[in-house]
DNA sequence: CGTATTATTGACTCCATTCAAAGATAGTGG
DNA sequence: CCACTATCTTTGAATGGAGTCAATAATACG
């Protein structure tokens, strides 16, 4: 462990409106700090947990994407996600004690720990933080339901929701909410979606044509959020 | 509010081990047992939440079914989860204090409530309940996630894995896993899984042919539950 | 008993998949 | 830095699974 590790702590980071502080005072960001590992840092590729393993903590992104992703018993994978910084994982793995999905960098990622032997002391000694790892696993279902809803919806709209719910989730963050690099396959974009790649293709072209968004390889630009908003009517 | 309903109480509740007192000592089911409110009874058709109203709690199916519906701003119906007895629902209202969703009950049905004032009194001074409640909603998480990667497998796993998931959970709470009455029309079923009322109806059909299943309405029996199981491949 | 709702069945249609082949891009080593 | 290769993307054509439409049958309900 290193010193640059060390200095990461949840009260300069830029993601404590989101992440574990969110709702905590300055007094209890104090005391997860010094239950919160630092970050670590992984590569393109490379696993942040996989499933079947022992549940080693809730984790936070810091910087950088992640997939989550399921296997079939035919090894089909199922991109279950995307995850962006600030965004949390790994609560399945209090289910069983370990992790039933895997999760996996989509470029250079770091991510900071709540360790699973902390969990207990938290649940009986910082209040707010279980309220709160609570409500962040309730927002978690939310999010399934609406994919769950989504998923019954033709193919357009499903991408349009998905380009409009990360443009949603970036500017949330701070970051540009027009413009992203995705750092996905049409492979997986359609594995996530339910869709073949060729359609992921076609509608991509389509939308462009459209002059709804606009998109070289992996970067994408959105040219008009509210018209691509309007194409998923479901709304909560 | 009558004798009857004081009665109810967790220390002699058949759905101890599956409801609100999972994982609980004694002494914290007495505790717990003067914050849940006892039963509340309704009929077919009634609602025990809507989608918009203000969170009253968390609520825990004590007898009937009920389905978790969401609707979208054209008015359309799309239900989300079955709910069996001794399962847990209303989560969602802990996120901007109120329900997301619909719950309305298939038939006669009575239900607990652990009342929205006092979940702040939880996390202060019930961490065993918390970390339960916790563990709840991480279990609809994987229930989703589950929901949401057979949603891209075809017609007929979809229904296999709905009557099997029935069976199951119906099993787990002391019923026949075999024979059930489904207090759904062939509309419903199709709208949770994402079909036509005719796919269900045809299907429904093609699995008797196949004597996997024998259904009479809304009676059904699984006749070979292993074959009907090894129909969707999908396992975690 | 009659009416309304729900279920079945068949014929036709269409959206998205699959198959196939060519084109673009990125990454690697010489 | 360029050539080479593997991977990824685009595009077209054909297929198919499930939806839609429609008409009849069965069931539930007041």
């Amino acid at each position: 462990m290193n010193l640059k590790q060390n200095n990461v702590n949840c009260k300069n980071c830029s993601l404590d409106n989101i992440c574990f502080p969110r709702g905590l005072s300055q007094e209890e960001i104090n005391s997860i700090n010094q239950i919160i590992r630092p970050k670590q840092t992984l590569h393109r590729g490379e696993y942040i947990f996989r499933g079947g393993e022992t549940f080693k903590g809730v984790l936070a992104i810091k910087s950088g994407t992640a997939k989550q992703v399921s296997n079939d018993f035919d090894g089909n994978e199922h991109i279950l996600n995307i995850l962006l910084p600030g965004e949390l994982l790994g609560f399945d793995g209090f289910i069983n004690n370990k992790y039933h999905y895997s999760a996996i960098a989509l470029e250079t990622l770091s991510y900071c720990v709540l360790p699973a032997q902390s969990m207990d002391d938290i649940f009986y000694k910082v209040p707010t933080l279980s309220k709160e790892l609570f409500r962040h696993s309730c927002e978690r279902i939310n999010d399934y339901k609406e994919f769950y809803v989504l998923g019954k919806r033709p193919a357009e709209e499903r991408l349009a929701h998905f380009l409009i719910s990360l443009s949603d989730r970036l500017k949330k963050r701070g970051f540009s909410a027009s413009k992203f690099t995705l750092s996905l396959t049409r492979q997986e974009m359609g594995n996530h979606l339910g869709l073949a790649l060729e359609t992921i293709s076609r509608l991509l072209k389509k939308f462009q044509q459209e002059d709804l968004i606009s998109c070289k390889s992996k970067h994408i630009e959105i040219l008009d959020i509210p018209r691509l908003r309007a194409i998923f009517t479901y709304t909560e």
